[in-house]
DNA sequence: CCACCTGAGTTGGAAAGTCGAACCCACCCG
DNA sequence: CGGGTGGGTTCGACTTTCCAACTCAGGTGG
């Protein structure tokens, strides 16, 4: 009975599962920033229409995005990010930091990130409960579901 | 001369370019959790075997994750992630909690995370320099390359 | 010795998804 | 009227994914 096809229940994979397709991140960007016009996402993101027109639809049924016209004769419209669709803005900043610090020779970020605070945006991941930078030695994972145990770390 | 495919130069795009595909940041999920050999893998993620390996060898060229052998005779191998790979949990940690918030109904959360400060991990992405947790309306992006302004935050 | 098991993949062909260019439609501009 | 813009849709070629079956090497049990 059991499908062949049960992986691990779990919220990254279902939140891959809606924004994990090509570009739907790269379309929260720009929407993020404030591009939210058809032709400047596909400008912007380099995708093919069709493919984002798809992707659109699914963000915006996801309710991480809404369409709202802009302009009324000409019709015009304009993507916009939900509450829901600004929470995944954390995944872009670690995204972001990331390929900067891997990816590139730092000093040749192609974009930077300026906080309220007046300084650069350097994002850390931190507990919510002591406040201190999260590193992966820290944190054990506890699965819920019976059946899905995890090895551990791994001694060196 | 200039190709008809030049999007916004951005590292969130480059770092998708290598961890963005189907399946690689579950394979990453996984092997944080200790569940590096590829028969786990296979079973805990879901994924065709093929693909799984195709994903697999995409990781460790990006060096991201390393393959070892736990034993010679008979040969049999396991991935882990380098410093880079760990690098990226954050971004794992950030899209889990906003699963369980926006997919979730608060308590199925199927995996939660311990601290070492003895409470359970709610990660918050805060300003490195101010120590603030980070919201939208608290930043401002500035492209560093010239011809890819952004509309900045539109007027509500 | 032989059959069978496990781990770690590879292979082949059908099904699904992607790409790019072209097309469409409504509306505005001169 | 001719051309331009914004926001898509359609088409066919191409590329990936999927899944089952296969391989290969080295144990394991009888």
């Amino acid at each position: 009975m059991a499908a062949p096809k049960d992986p691990r229940p779990c919220s990254i994979a279902d939140a891959l599962a809606l924004v994990g397709e090509k570009y739907s991140l790269l379309v929260l960007r720009e929407v993020c920033l404030g591009n939210g016009r058809f032709d400047q996402l596909v400008r912007n993101i380099g995708a093919p229409r069709d493919i984002l027109a798809t992707r659109l639809r699914r963000l915006v049924d996801a309710r991480i995005l809404t369409k709202r016209a802009y302009s009324e004769r000409p019709q015009r419209f304009e993507y916009r990010p939900t509450e829901a669709g600004l929470e995944l803005e954390p995944v872009l900043m670690t995204l972001m930091t990331w390929g900067d610090r891997h990816l590139r020779g730092d000093e040749d970020r192609p974009m930077v990130i300026e906080h309220s605070c007046g300084n650069e945006l350097v994002p850390v991941v931190t507990c919510r409960a002591c406040g201190d930078p999260v590193s992966h030695e820290d944190l054990t994972a506890h699965p819920q579901v019976p059946g899905w145990s995890v090895a551990g770390p791994t001694a060196a």
